[in-house]
DNA sequence: TAACCAAGGTGACAACGTCATCTGAAACCC
DNA sequence: GGGTTTCAGATGACGTTGTCACCTTGGTTA
């Protein structure tokens, strides 16, 4: 299965992918906080303090982590946008579904997509951590890292606004739809969907939350 | 300021509401990872060991804490409810200002509304917990209490929606709304609405969620 | 071949949640 | 009113965790 390793660079290399892989396993199974370095060095078959060659810490693992998972829902997206069999509302109904979709194969995961730092409380300081970092070349910040994996996101999903709204309201109506859905998403998570007085199906939302937002488009 | 306390259960309810109060405190600060139960201790003057005469351990604090939050915002929803020179559309604007508002000022507690657990990864067991803390009266289950607080904001919050979009769509576009809310909120504390592709405000968001709702109600 | 360097291993430390045990005073009973 | 009970609170201890300092080792390179 596995290459045989030579080079120093190789060997690297493949532990930092054995050590996001497992990172994004403990993930899933039980959220950040199951997610110890102990553990991560032992499914990764190194020891526990090994993870600190690849990464400043827990938060920038788990950073490095999200970054993947937006990547992975960017190209999601991608497909769906340059589908051409596809109207503006199937592709928007769709990117939307995709969304709610990971968050339901991965919660936790998807939950980390919108949150600012990696888990921790630790929002002084973290301007300075930003500067040190990318004194150490641009490529090593990993907060920047998934800033961009954020943005290419958006690069995919925003035409898909447009084509539905119209250039001049993409970025109001971009925002509305997104938050619309990761809400739907979150609170279907949470349980808040479920309930007596407001049970009701995310995708049934969805539909109307798309179809609402395309009316106007029309109309303007 | 104090009154001097005499019985033993005046001193126990007062050690109560300070462990409370400084485990809010702490969750301003620096999020659920900020509020130890050493220093909601010493900050309530007590020692490391008494939060758990009081709760069965650090969740169950935090779900206490939550569960205020949830009266808190119930009690504001219900304020507009209950003004008479408020159109529904007003209302319901003001409640979902409201919601966001919330976030704005505590983020940390906002965010923990939403959330299942305390901030545990211990989905499993839960249920037994549950029964087993049920065992010993039904008021001393922190987390149906917090239920009972969550569902009490939505006996505010639903007829809201029904003067909006009449009774037969309430379920439907309550969750709607809701979520658009809570949508905007989360991804305005988490950056998202700050970005280029995206830059808009939140109050606009409602405002745009709010109408296209109502315009809904008004041809159903 | 010898110096070098980074990946990885290991010991240690402080902080944390949690439990078992102890203490003292309020509450209760006769 | 004296003895007993009960319970809020204090304290010691334990296992786990993130993190750092230091050491080892085997590719890399001059």
């Amino acid at each position: 299965m596995m290459g045989v390793m030579v080079t120093r660079a190789e060997s690297a290399a493949a532990t930092r992918r054995a050590l996001l892989d497992a990172a994004a396993e403990l993930l899933d199974l039980g959220g950040p906080e199951a997610v110890t370095l102990r553990e991560v060095g032992a499914r990764a078959g190194v020891s526990r303090g090994a993870p600190y060659r690849h990464f400043t810490g827990k938060d920038s693992l788990l950073t490095a982590v999200v970054t993947e998972g937006w990547e992975r829902i960017a190209d999601q997206v991608h497909a769906l946008r340059t589908d051409e069999a596809l109207s503006a509302s199937e592709k928007m109904r769709g990117a939307l579904r995709a969304l709610i979709g990971f968050g339901r194969e991965q919660p936790h995961l998807y939950l980390m997509l919108f949150r600012r730092r990696g888990h921790r409380p630790e929002e002084l300081g973290e301007g300075l951590d930003r500067v040190r970092r990318q004194l150490c070349g641009p490529e090593s910040d990993p907060i920047a890292e998934r800033m961009r994996a954020a943005g290419r996101f958006q690069g995919e999903f925003l035409p898909i606004v447009t084509d539905l709204v119209g250039e001049r309201n993409t970025r109001h109506y971009g925002a509305l739809l997104l938050a619309g859905a990761h809400g739907i998403a979150d609170m279907e998570l949470s349980g808040h969907l479920s309930t007596e007085g407001l049970r009701t199906t995310a995708d049934d939302l969805v539909d109307t939350l798309v179809r609402m937002v395309a009316d106007v488009g029309e109309n303007a």
